[in-house]
DNA sequence: GAATATTATCGACATATTTCAATATTGGAA
DNA sequence: TTCCAATATTGAAATATGTCGATAATATTC
């Protein structure tokens, strides 16, 4: 039994967590650059490597992550993946984020 | 020495890290429901716990963090320390946040 | 089927974060 | 000046994250 104030409070609660847990995807330089690479469209793993300058298993193991969070889906091209972003959420996010941080690129 | 190019990774380097820093301290519930309860205006510490329903030592040290981040100020009125958000860049974000993660709050 | 380019995973280590109780500090009221 | 409410700080333990080199898996192409 929960009053409209402890319903309130719990979905605020769920709401902060879900978000955090995004923005914990988001809030790392490498997986940064990797999502917003992704915003105009989709990139191989390999071209990744290059935009971002990372090693491939570093580039590798961050796409896992995002991945497993649903920020990103992949699908074969050829010999290599191809991966784009998949939550329409953080598309707005990410947006901001770039016009907030990046206004002279 | 460096190429247009290499000038350009750089600055998008350091971009990325200051965008995943402040990234990092939102990637909290904690402390974004306390971002998120300032947005409308100025909050007292004892507000603030009431607000989000968390002990004191918790508040006041996410507040800390906040703080040493730059992301709110904090001044005395009478007995008790009101914050407030202080770096502009972060409100839009944390109004996309909002839209998209409380949709029907 | 064998070779190869591409991507995925593992193990390991250092570092950072989360969170709480307990205690200290401070400014205002009496 | 003494007391109290409000806020700040500390210490500590568990857990999570960041990052790399090395190795494994896989789908194409030959």
């Amino acid at each position: 039994m929960s009053t409209p104030a402890e319903i309130e409070t719990d979905a605020m609660d769920a709401a902060a967590e879900e978000a955090a847990d995004v923005l914990k995807a988001l809030a790392n330089p490498g997986r940064l650059r990797i999502l917003c690479a992704l915003v105009p469209g989709k990139m191989s793993v390999g071209e990744l490597e290059t935009a971002i300058g990372a090693s491939q298993s570093y580039v590798s193991g961050q796409l896992l992550r995002l991945r497993q969070e649903g920020l990103v889906t992949c699908e074969r091209e050829g010999r290599s993946m191809h991966y784009s972003l998949s939550d329409p959420r953080i598309r707005p996010i990410l947006e901001r984020i770039y016009e907030v941080f990046c206004p002279d690129m």
